[in-house]
DNA sequence: ACATAGTAGGGTAATTAGGGTA
DNA sequence: AGTGTCCTAATTACCCTACTAT
């Protein structure tokens, strides 16, 4: 049985993104607000990425349908 | 195993490149279209380059299979 | 409750992309 | 063929203060 996707996910931080990237972590939130990546929010409203998604835009792979 | 090479590697700005090789930022731009250099981009378009493969040519390496 | 680091938010300057040209 | 420069539009970086995360 597959679970959900959006459990058991490994999470990374603005920063973290923005350092994979090579960008602003601004940048990244600026991605996030745009929908062209996805996110989650913690409880206080700070962003939060799906490490696979990050992963596979690093190498190219256009992700669909995510909006903040 | 080999991971992807898009990971865990220090990505430079496009003026960074061309600082090293005292060029113009355009030329830099130009040797990733000719897939003189491999390049990977934010999702803003903008270019990132690998740190390692500039280090490489800018000591005389070679570096092949380098499509934009 | 306190301290440190990271993030959100808004606003403005600096880079970059892209085409065309010298 | 290869590089530098000019142009506009878009993207990104840095400034600040307040709030969240640990």
């Amino acid at each position: 049985m597959a679970a959900s996707p959006s459990e058991s996910e490994t999470l990374l931080t603005p920063s973290e993104v923005a350092a994979l990237f090579r960008v602003d972590p601004k940048t990244v939130t600026r991605w996030a607000k745009s929908g062209k990546l996805s996110s989650i929010r913690t409880l206080g409203g700070h962003r939060r990425y799906h490490e696979v998604e990050v992963r596979d835009l690093l190498n190219g792979i256009p992700v669909q349908g995510t909006v903040d």
